[in-house]
DNA sequence: CCATTACGATACTAACCGTTCCGTTCAGGA
DNA sequence: TCCTGAACGGAACGGTTAGTATCGTAATGG
């Protein structure tokens, strides 16, 4: 525990980055190709052109490799423009485009599915899914304090209902999701939040 | 092709209704447990009480298998009261109860993430899946008849919007969902796409 | 009581996979 | 330049699985 506990120093053969790199882009590509289950370590080993033993040196198992591999795709970044129409669409259409630019569709569903059995991966991947929805729900806070939307709703209730139509295309469709959906369910959920709109109860 | 191709007419013994039925309640019981990728013959077959060939007997494979388990579980039962608010508030808060009372939410993450990597699987669960968005669907289209919703909406958007937060919950949080939050939730969406909500675009 | 089919059990095939072990390679300090 | 120690790729190990085949037994109908 005497400073560094990263690097080590100099002693022996560095480990290779290249290999590091090509371990995890390997990892996300059959993640796309097979899912979590259909995964191999030989597999990746083969398709990174390294031994199954330069892995496990990085990570001590499969689930801790497909974690990291999966920490590398990018996710919702924070938008704040002071109103929050702008804000939801902002984000929500950088989000398809990462969707549709990087793996992290065809990743989604077979880590969720797997999940629900997995308590070691759940307890992994459950912080960093709550940390992506994050910036959305500040988003909806911002606006609760504007009082740009009514300070009486589920604001986890409203956040489901804004993924939860990106969510279902990407569970039960898989297929790339048009942009221009972003603005109409927006829209929809607004109108249902906003303070203005009837006050039936 | 004379006459009928499944009473085997007469000859030998015929085959055990129980046990037919005691694969597929294994079948469902592992699937609940383990997921689709955890589930195996062998193990059906033991929790089951029946060798492995009287499975193989009934199903060409463990897909075949897992397939006409699933299908046992209930669907969303058409409702058609002639007022939206009530159609929607019965047929979810049915399916809510199935979802809470039988496996189905348990064993969806896992046939939804292996759907994305096993084109058989996809073609085989597919048409079941549509089938049951079907009552919504079919609710929506009847509320557009009677102008009690707006003429220019994308329905499919409308029901992904409904079934999104239940599948936000079913896929991320694996909890019970609480039926109270069905009125809130369709009471949001509604207000989106009545007529007289603004008319802002 | 016989032909026929299903039954549970078991063993077998052929494959596959996560993890560890081993002989070799290589960068950096002495 | 040589030596050390860790990293390397590949081979080996231990365990598992879908699906098939075969057993002796049990239950039908004729």
């Amino acid at each position: 525990m005497s400073s560094n506990a990263q690097t080590p120093v100099s002693a022996g053969r560095p480990r290779s980055e290249e290999a590091h790199q090509a371990i995890l882009d390997a990892t996300l590509a059959l993640l796309v190709e097979a899912g979590f289950s259909g995964l191999t370590v030989e597999g990746v080993a083969t398709r990174a052109g390294v031994g199954k033993a330069t892995i496990y040196r990085r990570w001590p198992s499969k689930l801790h490799l497909v974690i990291e591999a999966f920490r590398q795709l990018p996710g919702l970044a924070e938008v704040d423009t002071g109103d929050l129409v702008e804000d939801l669409e902002q984000m929500l259409g950088s989000y398809l485009r990462i969707l549709n630019d990087t793996p992290l569709a065809a990743v989604m569903p077979s880590l969720a599915g797997e999940r629900a059995h997995n308590p070691e991966l759940s307890e992994l991947i459950d912080p960093i899914l709550r940390g992506r929805r994050k910036p959305v729900l500040r988003a909806l806070e911002r606006a609760v304090e504007r009082g740009e939307v009514r300070d009486d709703l589920d604001l986890e209730l409203v956040a489901d209902l804004i993924f939860g139509p990106i969510a279902m295309r990407v569970f039960f469709a898989g297929a790339r999701i048009n942009p221009k959906l972003v603005r109409p369910a927006i829209e929809l959920v607004l109108k249902g939040i906003t303070p203005r709109a009837g006050a039936s109860d």
